[in-house]
DNA sequence: CCCCTTTCCGCAATCGTTTGCGCGGAGCGG
DNA sequence: CCGCTCCGCGCAAACGATTGCGGAAAGGGG
C-alpha cells in the first residue's frame, strides 16, 4: 500500500537513467551494461526493496505472468490436487493461477474463458472440456497457448494431459480376470466426456482381448458422475443381468452407486458381486467394504498440464500427442474371487 | 492476441477525443459528457468490441480487481466449496480470484502474501490462519483488505466468515444428551487453530451446562485433522475411559478416525460408541455407519466472505466482530441411545 | 595519427487509461 | 451589453516499466 520504490528511485540513488537500471535488472538485457554499474544497481534494488510492477510491465510487454484456469464443479475434490499440481509448478516459473468457475448457469464456460482473456492471461490451462467443446476450441484456434487437463476434446486438437483410461481400465478388467470373474458389466459415465466414452470403450476392447463376452447389454450408461445417477444404472444392469458377478465403474462415485445397487438387490458388494472404482479419490478406503480402485495421478496431472502450458507459452510448438498418466490399481476389499 | 481496440480507436471513430470516450464510458464520470455524445460513444465502442484493457487501468488507478486467495492445502475437499462461494460472489462485481497454495515446505505463506501483493491484489482472503498467524497479522496492518475465512485470530483483529462452532458443538453434545449419553468424549483437533481451539472449548461448556461430567481426561487433542491422528488419539482416550458411550469429534476425519478406534476395542460405532462428525463432508452418508455430523455451510461462508471483502474494499468500516454462521445438524446411523 | 568498431549508457517514445486543468461557448442576471 | 457561472470537452501529464536509436568514450588496427 505504501508507494513502493521505482525504476526512478534506483537510478537517482545510483546516478545512472532509469533505462540502464531495467536493463541491469532485466536478465535478458543484463549484458548490455557494465558488470560494476550492473552490481552498483543490484545492491541499490535490493537496499531500497524494489519489486518491478506487473502492471506496468505488462502493460509494455504484452505479459502478465498470469495464466487462467478453468474449473467445472471446483466443489469436486478431483480438482483440488491438478489446481495444487498446476499452480505448484506454474508458481515455480513466477506464474500466478487465475482461476474461474462457471457456474452451473450463472457464468457459461465461454464467458469465464473471454473474462480471462480479456484479463491479458498469458495462457490457459482448461478441466472443464466436453468431447466437442467450440468455446474453447475457437479460443485455442485464435493462438491463445493452452493446455486441457483431465478432460480432451475428441480430434486432440489442443495439447492435453489425461489419464491413460485404456490402460487403467485393463488393470481393473485383468484384475477381476485373475480372480475368476468371467461375466463383468461396466457403469460408464456421460458418453459425451471423453473419460465416460474412453473407459467404455476400453472396457468393450480388454473384455474381447480377455476372450470375454462383451455383450451391449453389458454396460449401463449413467447420466452423471455421481452416486445417484450410478445407483440407477446399475440397478438396470443388475435387473437386467442378474448373472454378472462383478462390475467396473466409470468413476469412484458410480462405484459407491453400485454398491448401494447390489444392496439393493439383497447381494453384498466385494462379496457377492465385486465392484471397482476409478480415480481413487480420498476415503475410499474407509468405505464398507474399503473399495478398489485405479489411481490417477491427479496432482502429477496437473503439474504436467502445467509444464505443458509452460513450453508453450515459450513459443515452442505443441507436443505431437496428449499427455497420458499411467494409472495404478488399489486393490482393496471390493474384489474378491468369483463365487462358483 | 490480435490487437484489441483501444479508446483512440473509439475516439477517431466518434470525432471526439480519447479522454471524453473514456469518461463517456465510465460510470462515475459518465455525466460529465453530453448525453448525446456519450450514446455516440457508447454506440462506437460496442461495435468495436472495445474492452478496457485491464492493465493501463490498473496502472492508472492502482486497482487490479483481483483478489488473492491464500488456501493452505487445496487438497482438502472442504475449500472447494469455499472457493467457489467466493469465486461466485466475486465474479459478480467483476472481480477475479488469485489463488495461491503454500506448499507443505516449498512456499510459506508469508511468501504467498508478498507475491500476491506485489501483484497488486485490492484484496486478499486467507483460509490459512493458525490462531497468531504473524505475516497474515502484519498485511492487515499494512492496510491491505482482507478477510479470514473459516479460521480466524485468537484477537480478531482481522475481519473474518466462521461457522459458528459453539453453536455445532452444542447441537452435537445435546443431541447424544437426549439419546441417553452421560459419558462423552471429545476428540480435539489441533489447539493452535481457531477451529480446533473453540470447539474443544465450547465441548466442555456444553458438557457442563448440561450437567454432565466433564473431566480434562474426557478430552484428547490430535495432532492434525486427519483420520490417521483421530485413530490414535481416540484410542488413547477409550483406553483411559473405556466407561464412555459416546466421542464427539472435532472433525469428520477424526471421527472417522474414532470408527477405526472404537472397532480396534471391539466394539461397533454408532451401537455401543456414538460418534458425531464435524463439517459434513460430502459422502460422509455413505460411510458405514452413516456418520451423523455438524454440517457448516461453506459455500455460503464463502460468499459471505467475498461480500465482507467487497465491502471493505469500497472503503467501508471493517464489521464489528466476526461473521459466525449457524450450523446445523445431520442426524445418521452413527448416533444411537446409550447402552443402558 | 586517424578511422572504425565496440562498449556502455542516456534520450525519448510507447503501452492504454485516467484525470486535473483550462478554454470556448452558451445561458442568465443585472 | 457586460460579466458571471456553468457545461462539455480537449490537452497533456501522469502511472512504471521496456526498448530502438543514437552518441560519447574507449580501444584497436593500419
Amino acid at each position: 500500500m505504501t508507494d513502493r520504490p521505482t525504476l526512478q528511485d534506483i537510478a537517482r540513488r545510483t546516478g545512472v537513467h532509469a533505462s540502464t537500471v531495467s536493463r541491469a535488472l532485466n536478465p535478458g538485457t543484463a549484458s548490455m551494461v557494465k558488470s560494476q554499474t550492473r552490481s552498483r544497481v543490484l545492491e541499490a534494488a535490493r537496499a531500497l526493496g524494489y519489486r518491478p510492477h506487473p502492471l506496468a510491465r505488462g502493460l509494455r510487454t504484452n505479459r502478465t505472468m498470469t495464466v487462467g484456469m478453468v474449473i467445472p464443479d471446483i466443489e469436486n475434490p478431483l480438482f483440488g490436487p491438478i489446481i495444487a499440481g498446476a499452480e505448484a509448478v506454474l508458481a515455480e516459473s513466477g506464474y500466478s493461477v487465475l482461476i474461474g468457475n462457471p457456474g452451473y448457469a450463472t457464468f457459461p464456460a465461454e464467458s469465464v474463458i473471454t473474462a480471462m482473456l480479456d484479463r491479458q492471461v498469458d495462457g490457459l490451462l482448461v478441466a472443464a472440456v466436453s468431447r466437442r467443446d467450440d468455446p474453447v476450441a475457437a479460443a485455442a484456434e485464435r493462438g491463445v497457448p493452452m493446455a486441457l487437463v483431465n478432460r480432451t476434446l475428441d480430434d486432440e486438437s489442443v495439447p492435453a494431459v489425461v489419464g491413460d483410461d485404456h490402460l487403467g481400465i485393463g488393470l481393473a478388467v485383468r484384475h477381476l480376470a485373475e480372480l475368476g470373474h468371467r461375466r463383468i458389466g461396466h457403469v460408464a459415465g456421460p458418453s459425451w466426456l471423453s473419460t465416460g466414452h474412453g473407459r467404455r470403450e476400453a472396457f468393450l476392447k480388454w473384455m474381447e482381448a480377455g476372450g470375454l463376452a462383451a455383450e451391449p447389454d453389458q454396460v449401463e450408461e449413467a447420466d452423471w458422475f455421481q452416486v445417484e445417477p450410478g445407483y440407477r444404472a446399475c440397478l438396470a444392469l443388475l435387473g437386467r443381468r442378474p448373472d454378472l458377478t462383478a462390475v467396473v465403474a466409470g468413476n469412484d462415485l458410480l462405484g459407491l452407486g453400485c454398491y448401494r445397487a447390489v444392496r439393493a438387490t439383497g447381494r453384498r458388494p466385494g462379496r457377492d458381486v465385486s465392484v471397482t472404482g476409478y480415480n481413487d479419490m480420498p476415503l475410499l478406503e474407509m468405505m464398507q467394504p474399503a473399495m478398489t480402485a485405479v489411481r490417477v495421478p491427479y496432482r502429477e496431472m496437473g503439474g504436467r498440464a502445467g509444464s505443458v502450458l509452460l513450453s508453450l507459452m515459450s513459443g515452442q510448438p505443441p507436443p505431437a500427442a496428449a499427455v497420458r498418466l499411467k494409472p495404478t490399481l488399489e486393490i482393496r476389499a471390493s474384489t474378491a474371487p468369483a463365487p462358483s
